[in-house]
DNA sequence: TTTTGAGTTGTTCGA
DNA sequence: GTCGAACAACTCAAA
C-alpha cells in the first residue's frame, strides 16, 4: 500500500462525521486521511458507565466510516509515535478540548509533533463560543451567567453546520469489521443501559426531533417534572459528541419554546467556559471561603445515599433511577446534591465523584459547576440559605407520587398525603399498607428540620473560619 | 465615576 | 390558607 500525504484526524469527544472541522479540514487537505481513537487508560478495575456509552458510539462511529476507523489503546504519545511513522502522516487534525487535563495533554503533543515537523491544525468543535472569546469589558471573563447568556446572544448563537464529508478517501485500517474492544463496567450494570438507551447517533437525532415537536413547546413548565420526563435526555450524545452543539442550536430556531432550551445549552456553555478560565475549580472552591467549611467523613451516610437507602423518598428514587438508568433527571439532581451536601454536611467532591461514575452523560465541567453551584462554593451559586427540602420538592414537582413510586416500589402503596414522608405517617397506616419502617423501607437517615440548621450552622462557622483566616493573614 | 438593581432552579416565618 | 419578607455577599451592566 503506498500512501503519501496522509493526514490524521484523531476523534475525542466529538464522535461524528457531520460538524466536524477538524474531519472536513483534514479532507480538504489531503489526499488520504487516516481516522485514529484512543483509548487512554484501558484496563480500568472498575469503569465507569460512560465508558459503555462511549464504546457504542465508537462502534457507531465506525460504522458511520464505513468501518475506517483505527481503535488504539493506551499512552497517545507512543501510539502517534507509531502510527506517524508507519502511515507517513504529515499533519494532525483534531477539535479542541478545554479540561485542564486536556489542554495540558495536547499543549505538550502539539509541541512534540512540531519538533518533528509534523502539523498540527486543531479547530472549535465543542462548543458554541471558544472560551476566550466572550470576556468583560474590562477584559476578564463573566462570573454571572445571565451577563454570559446575554454576550452569548449579543454575539449570535452560531448555527452553521459543516455537512458531513465525502469518505471516500480515507486510508484503510487493517480488520475495519472488527468490534472495538473496551472494558467496560460491569456486565449487569451495562444491561440495564442497554434496555434504555439506544448511543447511536441516529437515534440521538430522532430524540431530538421528537423532542422539538412533542416537548420543547412546553419545557418551561414540563421540565421541572420528573415524572413527565419531557427532557431533550441529549445530554450523552452531546458529552460524547455525537451532536453537535451547533447542530442542536440550529434544529430548534425558530421553533416553539426554544428559548428556555437554548439557555439551558447555554448552561453547558458557560459550565465549559468557566472550567476553562478557573481550572482549579475542579476540585477546589470559587469561593475561597469554602476552603473553611466544615465538611463532614461519614462513609456510611455517602454509601445510604448512593444506594437509595436515606429513607426520603424522593432523594431515593432520583438515586435508584441515577444507578438503574445511568440518567437522572435534572431536577433530582439538584434535590440529591443538595441533601448530601447541606443536610448531610458531605463534602460536595464525594457527590461529583459518584455522579461522574454513573452518569452515562458524565461530563467534568458540567458536573463541577453543577455540584459547585449547589454546595454554594462555585460561580454564579445557590445563596447559602437555598436547602432544597426534599418533602416540599415532592410536593410540589411529584404531587401524585408517581415518580416516587416508579423508583421506590415498597412505598407505592402509600397515599399522596404520606408517600413524600412516610415517616410522618401513622404507624397503623403504614402497616395497613404493608410498610414497616426501618424493615422494608429505612427511617430516615437525617431529620430534615434538624439537617438544614446544621447547614446553616455550618455556613455561619465556615464564615467565622474565614474571617479570622483573614485576619491572621493581614 | 458612582449608584443601583438584578442575579436558574428555595424555605420558613409571621402577619 | 395565602402572601410577602427575610435569609449574605458579591458580580456585573446599565443608568
Amino acid at each position: 500500500m503506498s500512501l503519501s500525504n496522509v493526514g490524521l484526524c484523531w476523534f475525542r469527544q466529538d464522535l461524528r462525521v457531520t460538524d466536524n472541522p477538524a474531519l472536513t479540514r483534514a479532507l480538504q487537505q489531503h489526499t488520504q486521511v487516516l481516522c485514529l481513537y484512543v483509548h487512554e487508560h484501558p484496563d480500568d478495575p472498575d469503569p465507569p458507565a460512560s465508558l459503555w456509552w462511549q464504546q457504542q458510539a465508537l462502534q457507531d462511529l465506525a460504522d458511520q466510516l464505513q468501518g475506517q476507523l483505527l481503535y488504539r489503546t493506551g499512552d497517545i504519545q507512543q501510539n502517534l509515535q507509531q502510527i506517524i511513522t508507519e502511515y507517513s502522516i504529515s499533519a494532525v487534525y483534531w477539535n479542541r478540548l478545554y479540561d485542564p487535563t486536556s489542554i495540558a495533554r495536547d499543549t505538550i503533543l502539539k509541541t512534540w509533533l512540531g519538533e518533528q515537523s509534523i502539523q498540527v491544525y486543531s479547530f472549535p468543535g465543542q462548543l458554541l463560543f471558544e472560551p476566550w472569546e466572550l470576556l468583560k469589558q474590562d477584559g476578564s471573563p463573566y462570573r454571572v451567567f445571565t451577563p454570559f447568556y446575554k454576550a452569548c446572544l449579543a454575539q449570535g448563537l452560531s448555527d452553521r453546520v459543516i455537512p458531513a464529508p465525502d469518505l471516500n478517501r480515507l486510508v484503510s485500517v487493517p480488520d475495519p469489521g472488527a468490534q472495538i474492544t473496551h472494558d467496560s463496567p460491569a456486565a449487569a450494570w451495562a444491561q440495564a443501559f442497554g434496555d434504555q438507551w439506544d448511543p447511536r447517533r441516529q437515534t440521538g437525532w430522532n430524540r431530538l426531533a421528537e423532542f422539538i415537536a412533542q416537548d420543547m413547546p412546553v419545557y418551561h413548565k414540563a421540565r421541572d417534572i420528573p415524572a413527565a420526563d419531557q427532557v431533550s435526555r441529549l445530554a450523552p450524545y452531546l458529552h460524547a459528541g455525537q451532536l453537535s452543539v451547533r447542530e442542536v442550536v440550529a434544529a430548534t430556531r425558530d421553533q416553539p419554546g426554544a428559548d428556555t432550551f437554548v439557555r439551558q445549552l447555554v448552561w453547558r456553555e458557560f459550565a465549559h467556559y468557566v472550567l476553562y478560565h478557573w481550572p482549579h475549580t475542579l476540585d477546589q472552591p470559587m469561593d475561597n471561603r469554602y476552603v473553611h467549611f466544615p465538611w463532614r467523613t461519614d462513609p456510611v451516610a455517602l454509601r445510604a445515599w448512593q444506594c437509595g437507602q436515606t429513607g426520603i423518598p424522593l432523594v431515593d428514587a432520583g438515586m435508584r433511577q441515577l444507578w438503574q438508568t445511568g440518567y437522572l433527571h435534572n431536577r433530582l439532581r439538584m434535590v440529591v446534591a443538595s441533601l448530601l451536601c447541606k443536610h448531610l454536611l458531605l463534602d460536595w467532591r464525594a457527590g461529583a465523584a459518584w455522579f461522574m461514575y454513573t452518569l452515562l452523560d458524565a461530563d467534568l465541567a458540567n458536573n463541577t459547576l453543577g455540584w459547585q453551584w449547589v454546595a454554594g462554593s462555585g460561580v454564579d451559586a445557590a445563596p447559602y440559605f437555598r436547602i432544597f427540602n426534599p418533602v416540599s420538592q415532592g410536593e410540589r414537582f411529584d404531587a401524585d407520587g408517581t415518580y416516587v413510586r416508579r423508583w421506590v416500589p415498597e412505598l407505592a402503596a402509600l397515599p399522596n398525603r404520606w408517600i413524600q414522608q412516610p415517616w410522618a405517617a401513622p404507624t397503623e397506616l403504614l402497616t395497613a399498607h404493608g410498610v414497616q419502617l426501618g424493615d422494608d423501607y429505612p427511617q430516615p437517615i437525617v431529620e430534615l428540620a434538624a439537617g438544614r440548621r446544621a447547614a446553616l450552622a455550618a455556613w455561619e462557622q465556615m464564615k467565622a473560619l474565614a474571617a479570622s483566616a483573614l485576619i491572621k493573614r493581614s
